[in-house]
DNA sequence: TTGTACGCGTTATCAT
DNA sequence: ATGATAACGCGTACAA
């Protein structure tokens, strides 16, 4: 059968209570009664129950991660950074996908509401709004609510920088990393005599283009689609999980996070 | 506060144990009640506590996941397919990165212990031997259990037929989609005139040859690393993840599923 | 500083 | 077919 906190308690010829205080950290707890509740457990080879404390604690140790597709190429590097520093912070996650189906993201919702999960990040649009518990979103800015995303315009002004004195064609993938960046491109995309060009599609084989001109590649770290020669421009995934998680952490303990947007920066970095 | 089962009761007029017997479905109960305890389900708004039903049942509708590095290639295609499965049987289910450190992947299971997860997916290496749950090892058959891995003497014959009579190089990552292929190609990598080469690295830039010769590039469904021209021979990861996910709750549920390798076949598919 | 006792929301075992 | 009640394992207000 399974050792329980009655167990350790007898053995340790104490109450209950005290064991849990002790393995709460109770400050108002005597050394020796806390190393007589520490000895039982490493004898016994206690494990608190995570499902009993969920019960009785109203919280579960556990947020719920929405997405709308887990396959997309940057979620498995966003979901790295997120359980990184999640799992540091003795929480887990549970991934839902919502597929774009407002249905099926409700419903998802309500199932791991039941499991009286922690909070929410909301990858697939907007949060819901009576979620009810403390939610971030990302990869879009929200009004009124922590959101985290990364920082389009630095990716332009990093673009146009590049762009003095020559031509530079930069390319995304179908479904493009930097959306609506043209738009941040200064004074039509020209500068300095410069310009940048932007493709959200396929990469084309590689033409007779001039040695002055420069490609630029948007994909995160760890894709390999990047051919050699060309500039990367990385869509910083594995940090925007990181700091994801600091944030929602930082929510749902109540210090202080202040509704707004946060941004990740993305990298430009040479082919040399 | 929190709609629980005893406010339903208490609105349909019937006892706790009616209610959580009509909402298990259980057959021995009048349509009378049971509407009754809809009726009042519905008017309240009644969701059910799945913390505090784990706590009573022993069982949490969870599995975990162990996977050495979440940002690997074909991690998110898989998770994919693992999720399609599961949801739909209101499983859920908690990942965790190990890393590869012996020490860490055994916290890991600890902690998901903790929680009373119903099962353990591997994909990391050899299930923990003492994990206690049902578990199924993916990515390398095992003896003893029950894994799912792919077929890469599939893969071996595939190639081997699509090199009758011309020359054909096969290009797999850093980390070999199939390992140890080389040794299953027949008569030392030539046969009826044609022959075999495989590359375990990056795709060199393609160089003059001979318009007879073919190259295949090793890759996932979702991985857009292909240069236009090449075969393709994808690692089934979609369909490992969904094949894990049945055979997983196959065990759970105990339908007697014989401990066995279960492989996957991968598809090799042609650039026109 | 520690013990007592109740609550958390369900399931399961008795009765009826 | 349904009601009463005891688990399940832990947190915590309250008492001592």
């Amino acid at each position: 059968m399974r050792v329980t906190m009655s167990d350790v308690a007898r053995a340790a010829q104490v109450n209950k209570a005290t064991v849990s205080r002790v393995l709460r950290g109770d400050p108002r707890i005597s050394p020796a009664t806390s190393e007589k509740v520490w000895a039982a457990v490493k004898e016994l080879g206690y494990r608190p129950d995570a499902i009993a404390r969920g019960l009785s604690s109203s919280s579960s140790d556990t947020v719920g991660v929405f997405l709308r597709d887990i396959s997309s190429p940057w979620a498995g590097e966003y979901l790295a950074g997120l359980e990184r520093v999640l799992s540091r912070h003795g929480i887990e996650f549970i991934l839902r996908a919502t597929g774009g189906d407002p249905q099926q993201r409700r419903n998802a919702m309500f199932r791991l509401l039941s499991r009286r999960v922690d909070g929410f990040v909301w990858l697939d649009g907007e949060p819901e709004p009576d979620a009810g518990i403390p939610s971030i979103a990302v990869g879009r800015t929200r009004a009124g609510g922590v959101s985290v995303s990364v920082d389009i315009g630095s990716a332009a002004s990093q673009l146009t920088r590049l762009a003095e004195g020559r031509k530079i064609e930069v390319f995304q993938g179908e479904n493009p990393f930097f959306p609506g960046i043209q738009a941040l491109l200064p004074g039509d995309t020209k500068r300095g005599g410069g310009s940048v060009s932007i493709f959200d599609g396929l990469l084309p084989p590689r033409n007779g283009s001039s040695p002055e001109d420069i490609t630029v590649v948007c994909a995160t770290r760890r894709c390999p689609a990047v051919p050699s020669g060309a500039w990367k421009l990385y869509w910083p995934a594995f940090e925007l999980g990181t700091l994801s998680a600091r944030l929602l952490l930082n929510t749902i303990q109540g210090k202080g996070v202040r509704p707004g947007a946060v941004t990740v920066l993305p990298v430009l970095s040479s082919p040399f």
